[in-house]
DNA sequence: CGATTATTTTAATCCGGATTAAAATTTTTG
DNA sequence: CAAAAATTTTAATCCGGATTAAAATAATCG
């Protein structure tokens, strides 16, 4: 039996419904976007979504737990291949930033996480946090090694973070400007973190 | 006639208003905040809004332009004195994320500049550009000047707006918390800006 | 004080969008 | 192909929160 295809095919239309979700939320805001919105993107009825979640709150929830995932990954793949810390840190940044630049980063800025369930807010707010604990130590590993300078990790981290996350603030699908990110954020925002000597 | 007095008192509790709706979008978002919510803050009932505004969104509207104006004003105040352009700019990172750190910054996100009537949107959108190239000016000044070192000014400009702007994602409040922001922000965001030989 | 203006409340209305249930259609499977 | 499962639609319902109008209360002024 073609289990793996019944799955799969649910799995790309939810997909589908997701990206579709995002880019929603993004132009019109949460509070702007209804689900007719939704589901127009996608040739279907409103009433259709209701097959693949179980309501509006299910459907920014699920777009911002992928929204987590891809930041986790983007940190995984970039401290995963080795090299100094700082090293890492600048793959990171340039993978982060390309997640941002992409279709589901704008939801990356997790407007509407105080009206979530509390079960998914607090859910969303774990994987923030693991999220940041994971930068805070990589910068901290730097320091040892003494390929970062010296830092208050838990705000360098944030500003960092910041910065990433805002993005989708200003970018508005510009693949030159894409390009311009990619090419000078990893430098900008990993400047400020080398040591005086090893300039 | 007192023209003045009932002008103030008028004014005085608009500003209440905003202040008290500021707070609500920021805790249980915009969605998720109804008249009610900020009338009940303020002791009213939510008809009573309608006496200082015309509806919801111009709630939003004028809690981001006093938002945007508080950015506007942290800029101008900051380069008043002089200085190098450097100086200036940290003067502006820690006056700004001091505001940040504030009642109204929270807003400052602007998630819902979408749902805007055209209007609104669109000056909310002037105000934060103009912001922008001010800030954008100040950089080109001090790399002529030689303060900052050569850097693409509008990438720039917007990796440092970000990390100020994001700080109330995860700034909750907390006095000590604030403190540390103020005393290292300055210093994160413009050692990258430093020129290598002048460390 | 009486009158006028400012402010707030009460009590409806209104409305769009979320949600649901049942029916129709399409797809899969044996 | 027929039956079963999966997917989507149609057609209501439902509901909370925005908005409004008129009335009530409070403040101010001459």
């Amino acid at each position: 039996m073609a289990r793996t295809a019944e799955e799969s095919r649910f799995s790309l239309q939810k997909d589908r419904m997701l990206r579709a979700a995002a880019r929603c939320f993004n132009q019109k805001g949460f509070s702007g976007t209804s689900l007719k919105d939704v589901a127009g993107q996608l040739g279907l009825t409103d009433a259709a979504l209701y097959y693949y979640v179980r309501n509006k709150e299910e459907l920014v929830y699920l777009c911002y737990l992928k929204a987590a995932e891809l930041g986790r990954a983007a940190l995984e793949t970039a401290t995963a291949e080795g090299g100094t810390a700082l090293e890492r840190i600048r793959r990171y940044l340039h993978l982060h930033a390309e997640f941002m630049l992409g279709e589901p980063g704008p939801v990356a800025i997790m407007s509407e996480i105080p009206s979530l369930k509390t079960e998914h807010r607090e859910e969303i707010l774990r994987l923030s946090r693991e999220h940041s604990a994971r930068f805070e130590a990589l910068l901290r590993e730097g320091i040892d090694e003494g390929s970062i300078a010296p830092c208050d990790v838990r705000m360098t981290g944030n500003a960092i973070m910041g910065a990433l996350n805002w993005i989708p603030k200003w970018h508005h699908g510009d693949p030159d400007v894409a390009r311009q990110v990619l090419a000078s954020f990893p430098d900008i925002l990993s400047r400020g973190l080398v040591p005086a000597g090893s300039r």
